[in-house]
DNA sequence: AGTATGACTCATT
DNA sequence: AAATGAGCCATAC
């Protein structure tokens, strides 16, 4: 886990978000809750949803899609500029999506906190 | 300034 | 096994 700016509010959260969702090589995927627990704070997987929703406004761009909820569902599908457009970019990369949910999902995950460890 | 709402997850019914 | 409640906390209204 990245060291905390010694501002009270954690700005750099977001920050640190991207760099992981960043290193998820491409054909894996992870959760939101996974970055959440590698960044220390395990219990807001919902600020890791909300980075993503910010991530649209950064450079260098961060592979939104390859962040999906525990389950291995499209949760954040609606988000992109167009429905399909998650599901169309883990295609692909070689990944098979059936009903906004990642097939064989436990194959492609890709843990931050193991591989970063 | 208070309430509501999530791209979530876990524990408890 | 499915439904419900509860933390979580930045934004939106």
């Amino acid at each position: 886990m990245l060291p905390v700016a010694d501002d009270s509010k954690n700005y750099s959260f977001f920050q640190d978000v991207w760099d992981v969702v960043r290193q998820i090589p491409k054909g894996r995927v992870t959760t939101y809750g996974a970055i959440a627990t590698y960044l220390g704070t395990k219990s807001s997987a919902r600020m890791v949803g909300w980075a993503m929703n910010a991530s649209f406004t950064v450079r260098p761009k961060v592979p939104a899609q390859r962040v999906v909820n525990r389950n291995g569902m499209l949760s954040g599908k609606a988000h992109f500029a167009t429905p399909m457009l998650m599901e169309e970019l883990l295609q692909k990369e070689g990944i098979t999506v059936e009903q906004d949910k990642i097939v064989n999902f436990s194959q492609h995950f890709w843990d931050p906190v193991i591989e970063l460890a």
